[in-house]
Parts: C-alpha cells; structure tokens; sequence
DNA sequence: CGCCTTATTGCAATGCGTTGCAAGAGTATC
DNA sequence: GATACTCTTGCAACGCATTGCAATAAGGCG
C-alpha cells in the first residue's frame, strides 16, 4: 500500500465532510484542494479506503452511492421521499431490526448498508392535512 | 396519454419476465422486440408506467434499479452479498418492521421500495463453518 | 543515495441513465 | 376524412461511474 498525496486529498476531503457524500461532490471537493484530481483515482482510492475500513458508502433514495467515514458504531439511514430530508437510525432501532430479521430468516442485515425510504413523521401529518382539505 | 407501439412493446417485455429487470436489461428485450427501441424511450416509458401503477422499481445491492411489474401485494426485498441471491420479504415480516418503525419513529416506510443488503443464513453458516476451520 | 519492482495514476474509451429540443405521430374535433 | 393540438419520440449531448492500458512514482533494498 503506498501513501501518495492523491489519496491523502482524499482522505482529508472526505474527512472535512459533515455526514454523507456523494462521488461526484466529492471529486469537485477534491478538485478544490488540487485541481489535477482525477475522477478515477477518487473511486478507486475510495473503495481501497473503504477495504482498509476508513470509509464506507449506503446508498440514497435514488440508489447512488454516499460515502462517510466510518463510524463508530454502524447505523443505517431513514430517507424521506416527500422532504428529501434523511436521518440515522438510533442504535436501538436499528438493533430490534438486525434481531427481528436474525430470529425470523436467519438474515444478518448489513447495517452500514441499509437504507430505509418512505415518508418520515412530520410530512406523513401534513400530507393527511392537505387531503382532508380537499 | 397516448397509447403507443413503443409504448405497448415497453410493457409487453416487461411483463414478460419473472421477478425483476434491470433498465439496460429491458432496453435489450425491447430491441429484440424491435430493433428500433432507444433507450430514452424504454426509461421515459418505465417512468410512465411507475406513475400509472403499472410497475415499480427498488434498488439491487449495488444500487441499480430493478423493475418489475407491481404485485398484488407490496413487498421489500432480501440482498445477499455473499452469494448474491435475492429474495421477497414475506407480508408478515414487512408488516412487523413498518409496524416497529411507525410506532417508534412516525416513519412509514415505502415497503415497495425497500431493499436490505446482508448475508443469508446458509452464507452465515458456510463462512462460520470456514472460518472455524482455520 | 540511487536503483528496481510494482502499486498507482491519468488518459481515453465505455456503459448506464438522463435531458433538451426539434421532428413526428396520436387523438379529438369538425 | 382532414385539421389542429400537443404528447411522444429519436437524436445528440451530457453526467456519473468504471475499466484497460501505458506511463509514473512510491518505497524497499543494496
């Protein structure tokens, strides 16, 4: 594994970033630190940074990919179609999921991977609003 | 709404499948279909369709859209990253999580589209059985 | 310190999916 | 059946992400 400048403007882009990212937001970051960056090299340096564990990616509501350095305990994400709005899920939450689908199936969900869409509380109480207006 | 070859021949090929679809995939059908299919065409017209009810789309492991045409009944689906299988989430388990996180939480989730990543129990066995050999 | 091996980079090309726009074809109306 | 309206199509260009390949440079070793 050799340590070369492009992967530590990498690293310290992803790094900077509050929460998640996307691959084409994080090329244009790392364009701003050094405008010689590449768009191959950055995927290619995530998913070796992501092997080595450093980072790891979900995926929106629209399937792409977001990256985040990886946190110390593995959460999966609620995304809100109506708001776009997204959130994680609490460790309790998620936890009642993983033992449900374990005791059930026998399935071990990837939390670090699972990414939950529907609508979240407060739109779910303003849509019912808006249809008893009509 | 116009009812036209295109797209009658976007929803025969559909329709024509078992289980999901990719949009490349069903872009490939359509033109054996009929060789003048473009691809905007195939994705306006699933996007049309998806509006009407007709199909539906979630996302695979690695976040592509798989269409299918809409079941009866909403249902997620089953990722397994170890051997790459996939499987429908049964009404009583989909019903237990939405339940657990309306109450919880407020959310509803989007059964249709939902898709959780993990390992299968016999991938959970084989690799336990492997990695206790060592 | 300089050389050598080979991991890594940059480029160019590819694939999937989307979009703007002008041309074309449904559908309703007379 | 002809006409007009406008929804759809096909094309071309674009954006994101990936990959093969030759050139480059990181890091170990003498």
């Amino acid at each position: 594994m050799r340590w070369t400048p492009q992967r530590r403007i990498v690293l310290e882009a992803i790094k900077s970033t509050d929460g998640h990212i996307t691959g084409s937001e994080l090329v244009d970051r790392c364009r701003s630190l050094d405008p010689a960056t590449t768009p191959s090299t950055v995927y290619r340096t995530l998913r070796v940074l992501e092997d080595l564990g450093v980072v790891q990616h979900a995926h929106g509501r629209d399937g792409r990919e977001e990256f985040q350095i990886r946190p110390a305990e593995a959460h999966g994400h609620l995304h809100c179609s109506s708001c776009g709005q997204s959130w994680e899920i609490s460790p309790d939450d998620a936890a009642r999921t993983v033992h449900a689908f374990r005791e059930n199936l026998g399935f071990e969900i990837d939390l670090s991977h699972l990414s939950i869409g529907g609508t979240c509380a407060s739109c779910t109480k303003s849509n019912h609003r808006r249809s008893s207006e009509r």
